[in-house]
RNA sequence: UCCGAGAUCGUCUAAAGGUAGGACACAACGCUUUGAACGUUGCGAUGUUGGUUCGAUUCCAGCUCUCGGAGCCA
């Protein structure tokens, strides 16, 4: 073994354990992948998924095999203009930069067309496809079906002339839609039915976002897709399970074209479980269903698993790659739970999201015997002792609060540590006060907490009783307004209905989406830029809307709640 | 039914003939001016029947179950 011999990659998926060993074998010097979008939709965290892993196997080999040419390609297997968008491609860009991955080189399927139609050319005259005339209802019938084996097509044994000639004018556009195809010849009676004369190329007369109208005939996926790895010298061609019956045509496509067309490598398929999480969608036509029906606001929505939507919810990219770190990659299908990344999200944060306060639900608060005009500025840090950063601000505190609704109970239970009658409680950063007496409304509810405050328990514990509870609160002379949306999970149960149609759209949660409108925020909040996270003491991490927020009138997304082992004991009860 | 793939704690995932490990979730306790974070502990799995072996989650065979495949989509 010779001493420049790569050290052997920390194998801890099975995609790496192939690489390691291909590597050990020298089938390969270097390792190329690729992340290969169909750009006619948004991504999500599924690509997400599949973006981690491709850009990241050639961080990690890139770093034990330096100078190689180990990298990855970003490719957009544009093989069907009806469908796809020069906007898509766009969206698709921002997205991998978001998520923090750059591309070695922008590549498009389309960039092939003309190899693919030479390649195409030397397999009919090598005797390995024809041109078929059958309608699709024909080419679908004569297909057979998984118990039954397909029947030739009449036009399977047309001369190598005719289809040369014919596929020929197929390009030049002097026949309609569907009027003929270029087929594989393989076998009809194949087990595999993607081997029965899958088709190759098909004619569309419609004009292609790069191409333009220089193509009237576009290749299939599964003729396209082989090519362009091996043009590209791809040697890892990473996809989900979906395709594992589509790898035995990969391959006849490239040993068939192998020796003509001197590909650079001689790429090999892999498959991997594509992500599913519990309690969303992840399907581009359900995806596309919310967003055309209205059931939400647009891909960007934060209530969707698109990387749009997430980034608008306020996730970080940090977070999302630990998490797909942390779901690992394997074969089996999976459905990953929703509080695995909601855990991601959080753990970033912690350290990250300054401390600030902000009343959702505002109930006044009086102390009586605080000086009428008096304001005190009392000094809050932005990080509580765990996290080792420095900073703080000062939030005026004076006779007038506001605080939680939900800290407040007339006749609370013995574990309820916050506020009610004759109860005390630390107010965050200050001091600790006693409810005396509280107002009620014409129909009882309470409307306003009178309290004394402990002028001795600024910055001290009160002498000779134990105070348990701390609650959040604002001034209210000096709160900040401010629209806060309360976003939760997309569907109210684990997993959609299966099957029918439309009828997931019967699990979507109705409150994953609540908006609370004049939220009181302390004053320090008053500038904050979109974007910007922080975390609402005791109640989540929230961000500034990028879109709807304006100085002047805030708008606040919340990213996730905090963990919260009482409601969850409550909830049980 | 045919072909392909798969099956390990509630969930995700390691171990590749040699003590079934980690993360999330859950529970208890500790700490706490966030009922957060953090710390400690606990709970908890190799689908099934045989075979090979000193030893099998791992190798072999059968069975069961699950997923994918019959677009001129990808």
């Amino acid at each position: 073994m010779n001493s420049s011999a790569p050290a052997p990659a920390k194998a801890n998926d099975f995609i790496r354990d192939i690489i390691n060993s291909d590597l050990e074998a020298k089938r390969h010097q270097k390792v190329i992948t690729r992340f290969p979008p169909e750009p006619n939709g948004f991504l999500h965290i599924g690509h997400a998924k599949s973006i981690c892993l491709n850009f990241g196997l050639a961080l990690d080999y890139r770093e034990k095999l330096p100078n190689s040419g180990t990298r990855c390609h970003l490719r957009f297997d544009d093989t069907d203009p009806v469908k796809e968008d020069t906007l898509f491609e766009e969206g698709i860009q921002e997205d991998v930069r978001w998520l923090g991955f750059n591309w070695d080189g922008l590549y498009h399927a389309s960039d092939y067309f003309e190899k693919m139609f030479e390649y195409a050319e030397h397999l009919i005259s090598a005797g390995k496809a024809y041109v078929c005339s059958l309608t699709d209802a024909q080419i679908k019938e004569f297909r057979g079906n998984v118990t039954t084996p397909g029947k030739a097509s009449p036009f399977r044994e047309r001369s190598i002339e005719e289809n040369l000639d014919l596929f020929r004018r197929m390009r030049n556009g002097e026949f309609k839609d569907g009027e003929h195809v270029l087929r594989a010849k393989i076998d009809m009676s194949n087990p595999n039915m993607k081997m029965r004369d899958p088709l190759l190329y098909r004619i569309r007369h419609t004009a292609h976002h790069m191409t333009g109208d220089k193509w009237c005939i576009y290749p299939m996926y599964d003729y396209a897709h082989p090519i362009s790895d091996a043009i590209e010298g791809i040697t890892h061609s990473i996809c989900t399970l979906e395709f594992e019956n589509n790898r035995e045509l990969y391959d006849w496509v490239v040993d068939n074209l192998i020796d003509y067309a001197k590909f650079p490598s001689r790429p090999h398929q892999y498959e991997f479980a594509r992500l599913n999480l519990n309690y969303t969608v992840m399907s581009k036509r359900r995806l596309l269903e919310l967003v055309e029906g209205k059931h939400v606001d647009g891909w960007d929505d934060p209530r969707l698993p698109t990387i749009a939507g997430l980034r608008r919810r306020g996730y970080t990219p940090e977070s999302i790659r630990n998490f797909c770190a942390g779901v690992g990659v394997a074969k089996a299908n999976s459905t990953v739970d929703m509080a695995q990344l909601e855990f991601c999200i959080r753990d970033d944060l912690n350290h990250k999201a300054p401390r600030v306060m902000a009343v959702l639900k505002p109930l006044k608060l009086v102390i009586e015997n605080f000086p009428d005009d008096e304001v005190q500025e009392q000094e809050a840090s932005y990080w509580p002792h765990d996290v080792p950063k420095e900073g703080s601000r000062k939030v005026p505190f004076c006779k007038e609060l506001y605080i939680e609704q939900d800290d407040f109970m007339l006749d609370p239970p013995k574990d309820f540590y916050r506020l009610g009658p004759g109860k005390e409680v630390r107010l965050r950063y200050s001091y600790c006060v006693t409810c005396t007496d509280v107002v009620k409304d014409a129909d009882g509810n309470v409307i306003e907490i009178r309290c004394t405050y402990d002028p001795e328990t600024l910055g001290a514990n009160p002498v000779g009783r134990k105070v348990k509870g701390t609650i959040h609160w604002v001034s209210a002379r000096h709160a900040v307004d401010a629209e806060l949306r309360l976003y939760d999970r997309l569907l109210s149960e684990e997993a959609p209905p299966a099957g029918k149609d439309s009828e997931f759209l019967n699990a979507i949660n109705k409150n994953a989406l609540q908006v609370l409108k004049g939220c009181k925020l302390e004053p320090s909040l008053a500038n904050a830029k979109a974007s910007e996270r922080f975390q609402f003491e005791r109640q989540g991490y929230f961000i500034v809307d990028s879109k709807d927020s304006k100085p002047g009138a805030l708008v606040f997304n919340r990213i996730v709640t905090l963990k919260d082992s009482y409601a969850r004991a409550q909830q049980k009860k």
